[in-house]
DNA sequence: CGGCCGTTACAGTCGTGGACTGTGACCCCC
DNA sequence: GGGGGTCACAGTCCACGACTGTAACGGCCG
């Protein structure tokens, strides 16, 4: 037979008590019981631990060895629920995270240095991803969390940190560029430059839709494969675009932002529903206080 | 409720096998015994270890993290039984020595040697006394052994490791000095250099025996401390004494050992029979065999 | 010396919990 | 659709750890 922790908890008492009849009492039971099971562990161990006699209890030289063996063994067993207890609050473990390219610039540093700051256990592992690799990143589990824009599926659950204006972005010196605020309808008649619809459709089901409610559809003179792609194009005068306010930390020359009346732009963060993880929510607690208390847009 | 080792191995054994029932087999139980017990090791560390469904058995994260933390326990916990073994077996501890000063000069070193080879683990503390300090040394258990010359108690137990020729002890040019042997007769008119009876009294009271089977009483005209003391005084001409051949090593100059027919002396081992100590069966067995391999009294 | 308090050990009973068997639901694959 | 695999649920059983009661023994004090 192969002892148990009960066991070595009971040896462990009556050493330190140097009494069975006052260890039983500490562990609230019989000193028969406590008697009995440290004969079991001795016979286990096929050594005697304890001297005991009619007017006492002494450690042997063997119980004297063994007894910080048993301490250490209840220790690491200790430590290991404490470790899975620590794991389960969400203290200790892993989170992969994606960015959304165009979103990183802004959104990363505030994220990654407020959570490391309230769970700096945490492994923390980061990626900027274009918007097709971060939905199937999290589908396959890659990715426990993402910060992106919507639309995206109905089976990833969002929540919404951040709405910011949205601009048209126009290149400098175009007649537009002085207004202090545009509708989308005053673009009706420019050259437009746009990403490409398959990039992720729903987006552009999205931009559809608003061009079709402004009243007019855009002439796409050119595609871009990335927002900064995109602002390249408008900087060199090929055409005008419509951007989140925040895309202009991406190009400081060449381009000039100017509100659209009415048109707001969410950053949201995206983690699959199905999967329990307390550190996933403990991510999303930070994030949330995060966005609710500091202007992501500006920091970072 | 706190885990014990048996829900450890249980959990180990399924996160290995990735199966209940492969699991349950290695284990020699019913799959149902062992879902059972890792349900309560689950419900006692308050999280879901394992992800199970009507196709096989996975790991959570939690159970991933938990593993390691398992083994480690399950392998302290074997560590310390272990442990527990070899002190059982006298290959790891203390002991305590004793050698009384005018034997250790050539017991020390062969027998501290043999042992530390044979077990380099065990701690070995060794000490020069005189015979009292040694006596009561043993008493008080403060030494686990001692090598020393008889007569010494009835209630330690002893074992004979050497046998030696007994001397005459004379001064270098004494008339006697030129002889092959000597009977300890020859030496009834000379003046004699003897140790303190207090010393140790069962020596003197054999020695009292010899010279009375001899047939006088010696003429004592100087006392010493020690052996080394005594040589001195053999050397500086006081008077003859007797001592084991062995002692030949501690003074070089001015003395002369001459064999005493029919007379040997005995060093032996003494331990208290009460004391139960695995590295003392050790050390009687390692010393018992070096003194029937080697002629300790020449070597060293 | 005897009574009392302390210690642990022995013997017998009880009850809980871990083991078992039997069964069922479900999934995958042929 | 049947067979082989997964795990879970339900009921029974028994072994072992807990309990109570008792005994043996040593130390202390009147």
């Amino acid at each position: 037979m192969t002892p148990e922790l009960r066991h070595l908890r009971y040896f462990v008492a009556v050493a330190e008590h140097l009494s069975f009849t006052r260890a039983a009492v500490a562990l609230r039971v019989a000193q028969q019981s406590l008697s009995q099971q440290v004969a079991v562990l001795e016979r286990a161990l096929g050594a005697r631990l304890l001297d005991r006699d009619t007017r006492g209890t002494r450690l042997t030289e063997l119980g004297q060895l063994f007894l910080p063996e048993a301490r250490a063994v209840l220790a690491r067993a200790d430590e290991a629920v404490a470790t899975v207890g620590r794991a389960a609050r969400g203290e200790i473990g892993r989170l992969n995270l994606a960015f959304l390219v165009s979103t990183a610039n802004y959104m990363l540093p505030p994220v990654v240095r407020a959570f490391r700051e309230c769970f700096p256990e945490v492994e923390l592992s980061t990626e900027d991803v274009s918007i097709g690799q971060l939905v199937t990143g999290l589908r396959q589990r890659r990715y426990d969390a993402a910060f992106t824009r919507p639309p995206l599926v109905d089976d990833l659950a969002t929540r919404t940190l951040v709405t910011e204006p949205v601009c048209a972005v126009l290149p400098s010196g175009h007649p537009l560029a002085e207004r202090a605020e545009l509708h989308l309808r005053d673009l009706a008649d420019q050259p437009w430059v746009l990403t490409s619809p398959a990039s992720w459709p729903p987006w552009h089901r999205k931009y559809d839709r608003d061009f079709h409610r402004a009243g007019f559809e855009p002439d796409v003179v050119a595609r871009a494969t990335g927002v900064p792609h995109l602002l390249g194009l408008v900087a060199a005068g090929v055409g005008v675009s419509r951007l989140a306010s925040s895309a202009r930390s991406l190009r400081r020359t060449g381009v000039v932002f100017v509100p659209l009346v009415g048109e707001r732009a969410e950053t949201v963060v995206v983690w699959d529903p199905d999967v329990q993880k307390p550190v996933l929510r403990n991510l999303l607690d930070v994030v949330t206080e995060l966005a609710s208390t500091v202007d992501l847009t500006h920091s970072g």
